[in-house]
DNA sequence: CCCCTAATTGAACATGGTTTTCATTTAGTA
DNA sequence: TACTAAATGAAAACCATGTTCAATTAGGGG
């Protein structure tokens, strides 16, 4: 979550040929700056700190051409509301704090015996997965006690 | 998807005492007989071949209680609605066919590794996980050619 | 077998998140 | 600076799900 974060994000929808506007960078900004949760309407009150007239609306065209274009990854809670959270190039997963929403994400998932072995009992043709873990960051550990 | 699995479904529902109407009943039929995409609105229509008067709370309701006795697995979709899908006892995930939505258990993830990895370089305690797999069956691949 | 009552139901309405519409504004290019 | 396609925001539409409440019903006790 640094400038470097927010620099990168502007250079992928450039390189997308999407307009960079201020409503955009505001969200931009909220993305590369906040730890914790990010829904739509988090994220659109945060951005109005730099850009007071953005709506909602404007909110999720962004996070949607985000996704769309990799730099975003939409993470599924479990009461069913979306957050997203920036993401890094490549195969990658987020674990997520159930106390505040906090998401890291991390690399070295390994399925391929799991999915080699559901396969063929299957047969299905397994054209992709989906994982998070959940668990509770440091800081909502210590909150805790 | 048998009437074993009917018979199942009615006795965790009178194990934990609730009732079993003809509603409820038309539902269990159709969780336990259709293969493929089960919302609710899906289960309601089909419900209704047995049921006509049931509605859509109705269904909400009852498959509210089979998720909370365990009876039932919410799966989350990539457009972020819910669907259904019977589930034993047991730690077991789902893998979901993107073309018609039938989902079918299975079991033996083992995670331990990655999460005592993932657990120790970013200091969260895992307290679960979330895995689905998603392909396609084999009906529908051959429907693909 | 029939009461009784708490549990269940469905229609109507409320809700909340997300998308669409459309008139207006604007970023980026020439 | 002028032009134009892209982008925007307010309002309304949409859609899945939840709530309310008066009427119905499952199923245990008599
Ligand atoms: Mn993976
Ligand atoms: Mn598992
Ligand atoms: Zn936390
Ligand atoms: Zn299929």
């Amino acid at each position: 979550m640094r400038v470097i974060d927010l620099e990168r994000l502007e250079q992928q929808l450039k390189a997308h040929s999407y307009k960079l506007t201020r409503q955009r960078r505001a969200v931009l900004r909220v993305l590369a700056t906040t730890d914790g949760r990010l829904d739509a309407a988090r994220i659109c009150e945060d951005a109005r700190a730099e850009c007071p007239e953005i709506g909602l609306t404007t909110v999720y065209r962004t996070l949607d051409i985000l996704a769309d274009i990799g730099a975003l990854r939409r993470l599924h809670l479990p009461d069913g509301c979306h957050s997203y959270a920036p993401a890094s190039p490549g195969h990658r997963h987020h674990l997520i704090c159930v106390g505040c929403g906090r998401a890291v994400e991390f690399e070295g998932c390994d399925l391929t015996a799991l999915v080699d072995s559901v396969a063929s009992k299957t047969g299905f043709e397994v054209e992709g997965h989906w994982l998070q873990l959940m668990g509770r960051c440091p800081e909502c550990q210590s909150k805790r006690k």
